[in-house]
DNA sequence: AGATTGACCGTGT
DNA sequence: GACACGGCCAATC
């Protein structure tokens, strides 16, 4: 088995980023630790960056630490990632996000 | 196999 | 609150 063009981390990570609820956002950080590696927010990045698949990873709901969008090979980049994200539900604090009250807690869940 | 890069994070000033 | 430096992880050249 195991004919996947990805590794292992990448295909956690993509789990982990569809199982962002709508009107929510994770911080790269966070699914590094959801995707058992915590730490490796920037591995996480770089999985996005090389990610093609919108439509099964919505990498728009991922943002930095600090609710700061930052890149998005798609669209306009930071501009249509921000209208998804608004268009979602998620409150926004100027060009950055509210994590006050749209950060996505797992435990939680809603 | 080695070195470099990259959509990051935390801390210090 | 903003800028600067270093450290961590994985993918790619």
């Amino acid at each position: 088995m195991k004919n996947s063009t990805q590794t292992n981390f990448q295909k956690t990570v993509h789990a982990v980023v569809a199982s962002i609820p709508k009107g929510s956002v994770a911080t790269y950080g966070q699914v590094a630790e959801l995707a058992g590696r915590p730490g490796a927010a920037r591995a996480v990045g770089s999985v996005m960056s090389h990610n093609q698949d919108t439509k099964a990873t919505p990498c728009h709901r991922v943002v930095g630490s600090t609710g700061a969008l930052s890149g998005y090979a798609y669209g306009d980049g930071i501009t249509t990632k921000k209208k998804l994200l608004v268009k979602e539900g998620v409150q926004f604090r100027g060009e950055k996000v509210d994590l006050k009250t749209s950060q996505w807690h797992p435990k939680v869940s809603r």
